[in-house]
DNA sequence: TTCATTATTGATTCATCAATCAGTAATTTT
DNA sequence: AAAATTACTGATTGATGAATCAATAATGAA
């Protein structure tokens, strides 16, 4: 029945976390189930107890890291002035980008990863963030919004390059 | 003494384009060496005759996938009129995409790896592209070239997402 | 307190892989 | 054809890691 207590769930959490922080620094393929294990306070069998296999604890990982950035985006959506929106999208990427390093990593790791599984998450993901951007866009009447999406994300993108790699040179003026 | 015969270096040639495409369809760490001589067509071992380590082989890999973009580039600069510079430089990326995926997606691999000699690798071989890019939209006389060129960037590092992982509706339209 | 459920781990397994070594074939030089 | 150099491989090693199992501790209910 495996019934999920709130320990249980807790612990879900502190594992995905783990999980990040050792994907991330390490990539998904020369981390171990036991650094995340013990990047978690537990043992490395346990880890097993919530995830059955590695890859599924990276999906659950992605899942966090995409819904970090929708959710900066949505809460910002509803406090914001239509014509201030874009800079607001901006300024809130530039928030998870400080706060949230570790799973952009993860997200540009997964991005070259060929499993199928991986593969649809990542489309998904971008896709969710895709749509949100856009409908945004249009509904603050923006022009070309279409071509506006693609040039924030592409932006946002480069953004994320000049992080992992440490490259101040290379980040957009304004980010 | 270890003198190049013509014939080790066409072997390391064979090694290194065998490392890309086994690099980029496992990812560098799921890859094995076995692998990549597998593809060469030659023993596991014999790989180590020319490199070293499995880290040396990926640091030749990325020079030649950095290479190729800047060559791409460069054969472009002499042909084509100033005003015609940036849309050259998309046809030109367009097919470097075509013709060597496996190159992109190797270097897409290498941006989150942390250790120093690869980031250092990555870090020149960007810089290498980003100044020739720039200098070339000033000498084209471009209006802010700088944003110019981050722009060009951003889309190209776009569109490696989309061709990473097959989401046609992300590529920049023209490209 | 006893029983049941939930939380957790030590020890092990089986597989895999980077790197080395010690040697054999092939080719070139003399 | 012998000697020397270059090309190449089989076998091995030592380490490591995902996943399983069998068990023990802790917690809560009856």
């Amino acid at each position: 029945m495996d019934k999920i207590t709130p320990k249980a769930a807790s612990r879900k959490e502190d594992i995905i976390s783990a999980a990040i922080t050792v994907f991330a620094d390490l990539g998904y393929y020369r981390a171990t189930t036991a650094q995340v294990a013990a990047q978690a306070n537990i043992s490395q069998p346990y880890v097993y107890r919530f995830y059955n296999t590695k890859e599924a604890l990276l999906l659950a990982a992605l899942e966090r890291s995409w819904d970090r950035i929708l959710q900066a985006f949505s809460s910002v959506r509803e406090k914001v002035k239509p014509e201030d929106m874009e800079t607001a999208f901006t300024e809130a990427y530039k928030n998870v980008l400080r706060n949230f390093q570790s799973e952009i990593l993860l997200q540009m790791q997964a991005q070259t990863i060929q499993d199928p599984e991986i593969r649809k998450a990542m489309q998904s993901g971008m896709k969710r963030i895709r749509d949100y951007v856009l409908s945004s866009f249009q509904q603050s009447g923006y022009p070309e919004p279409e071509e506006r999406t693609t040039i924030f994300l592409a932006k946002g993108m480069l953004c994320n390059i000049a992080l992992a790699i440490d490259m101040d040179e290379l980040m957009p003026n304004h980010l």
